[in-house]
DNA sequence: GCGACAG
DNA sequence: ATCTTGTCGC
């Protein structure tokens, strides 16, 4: 039984609320600023779930520029150990990539993570957690919205519009990669500011609506799960 | 109570 | 995220 199922039931090591509190003691180490001296190399983080076996695949794509060559992945295997909770998706996918993190030897000049970063409920999503604890910059780029209110951006590629909190604070942008498709939600992850995370996104953009490291760190956490599907 | 809700 | 074949459209 995975602990999808056992969540109504009983045990974890963190409680749904403990993890709450440490995302409001965390988020205070988030560096929202920042521009990036080069962009030789690019990274990308993504995680895929096998249903019957519990098992997630955590995976990390470095891409070379300009001409986006993969340079290096590397992968972790990990048991779900937490269920899937708006606002709490860090807490079930972070392990699982700081596992993928620890393996890289070329590191990237920023790693963008598959999920929001400071448009989160407490400022505090999972491309700012992983960005505190690895220490470098990441760029959250999420395919559907958490929270906020914006206008949909015109429909040409490079077109964006803003992201805001009930407050009318800028939390985020609203990025059309690719003409044609919904746009995908950039976020400060952490030591980078919104504007340079707008534009690496963009420059990362392979006419695709991902931008290209998430793209391939999408296709490779999910042929390594189908290559392991039957193992145990 | 009702609707929203990353992956 | 995942379950899943073919099909409509640029």
């Amino acid at each position: 039984m995975c602990i999808d199922r056992r969540f109504s039931r009983h045990a974890w090591r963190v409680t749904p609320e403990h993890a709450r509190r440490l995302q409001e003691e965390l988020r205070h180490f988030v560096i929202p600023i920042g521009t990036l001296s080069q962009l030789h190399l690019v990274a990308g983080a993504d995680v895929a779930y096998d249903r019957p076996s519990c098992r997630m695949f955590a995976g990390i794509v470095v891409l070379q520029l300009p001409d986006f060559q993969i340079v290096e992945t590397r992968m972790a295997v990990r048991q779900t150990t937490f269920p899937y909770i708006p606002g709490l998706l860090s807490f079930r996918e972070t392990p699982a990539l700081l596992a993928a993190w620890k393996q890289v030897s070329h590191t990237p000049d920023v790693l963008f993570i598959d999920g929001h970063g400071l448009s989160h409920p407490r400022r505090f999503g999972l491309a700012c957690h992983v960005g505190v604890l690895i220490d470098r910059p990441v760029i959250g780029c999420a395919k559907s919205r958490l929270i906020g209110t914006y206008e949909e951006p015109p429909p040409t590629r490079g077109s964006t519009s803003w992201l805001y909190d009930e407050t009318g604070h800028i939390i985020g942008a609203v990025v059309r990669t690719r003409g044609g498709t919904r746009p995908v939600f950039v976020s400060v992850g952490h030591r980078i500011d919104l504007q340079e995370a707008v534009r690496v996104t963009l420059l990362c953009s392979k006419g695709y609506r991902l931008p290209e490291p998430i793209r391939q760190a999408d296709q490779f956490v999910e042929r390594i799960k189908r290559a392991r599907r039957r193992t145990s």
